[in-house]
DNA sequence: TTCAAATAAGTGCATATACACTTGAAATCA
DNA sequence: TGATTTCAAGTGTATATGCACTTATTTGAA
């Protein structure tokens, strides 16, 4: 009798339905941005310091709605290339995290081919469809990151 | 100068908006799953094998849009905890997954639970926002899947 | 019929994810 | 001021993700 329940999980879960999606787009971006020698998740986060000039790894965290300890570990292979430099804060608790000079050229690099990627999906979605599955993901993550 | 591009990352990155979208449905669905004593994907395997019955990992991993050496490793647990069995098929190559009684018994626990998660999903985004959520998702993995 | 191509699956490696717990520093309060 | 609380960050452990490479079996063709 759950068997009708069962064929709603494989149509219907939120949840398996953004994976799917997660793990098809993320293959995507690794795979056009690989000449710039970036994964997909750690342009973000280029992208991310590059705007915040010296943050806190709490506050990045924040920002990109991340576990903050799953954060510390995806700057690991960062900071091992030279790509971002982490310092202490005044505050001896506060690590501050940058972005220096060969993370800025890696982020210029990859640009340019994050567009590509972002074009590939605006043409197969239309830019209608893509409009509101960027607007609907937005209020996704704002409507539940506190409950 | 590409101070603006890099801005439109933040906001606009199809990649990062559903990997941060994926992160805070994930750990919503985890939390309410909680009792049951399985994680969102893993509920989601086993309704996956509750549907086909019998079937190999490949073709498994094809109906899922996960990578098969990744299914691989998340089977691993779920045969640990006796919810799933992995026999050889026919075509020696080939590895059957099936479900246990112990496996469909933690999947109808399951259930209600994540009708739950389903449930405050909805409710935050609204019935309208939600179909729309869905219909997008969907139509990202049909249309990126083999590109 | 034998050998090459194709197919199914596993392993090594690296990154991504987050919870529970610990450590160390700052702030607060009695 | 000294003790307690709060806060920032790291570590241990476990799951999730996928690429490159390997192994074993089947298929197909010379």
């Amino acid at each position: 009798m759950q068997d009708q329940s069962i064929k709603t999980v494989a149509t219907d879960c939120t949840c398996l339905n953004l994976r799917k999606a997660s793990r098809v787009v993320t293959q995507l971006f690794d795979q056009v941005l690989q000449p710039s020698g970036v994964l997909a998740n750690q342009f973000a986060l280029l992208a991310a310091l590059s705007l915040a000039e010296s943050v806190s790894i709490t506050r990045l965290a924040q920002e990109l709605v991340m576990d903050r300890t799953t954060l510390t570990r995806n700057l690991k292979p960062l900071e091992r290339d030279g790509l971002i430099c982490i310092e202490p804060g005044q505050d001896q608790r506060v690590r501050v995290v940058s972005l220096t000079e060969k993370g800025q050229a890696a982020l210029v690099k990859a640009l340019p081919l994050w567009k590509q990627a972002q074009t590939k999906v605006t043409e197969e979605l239309g830019q209608d469809r893509w409009q509101a599955l960027l607007s609907n993901l937005s209020d996704t993550v704002s409507l539940l990151r506190e409950i």
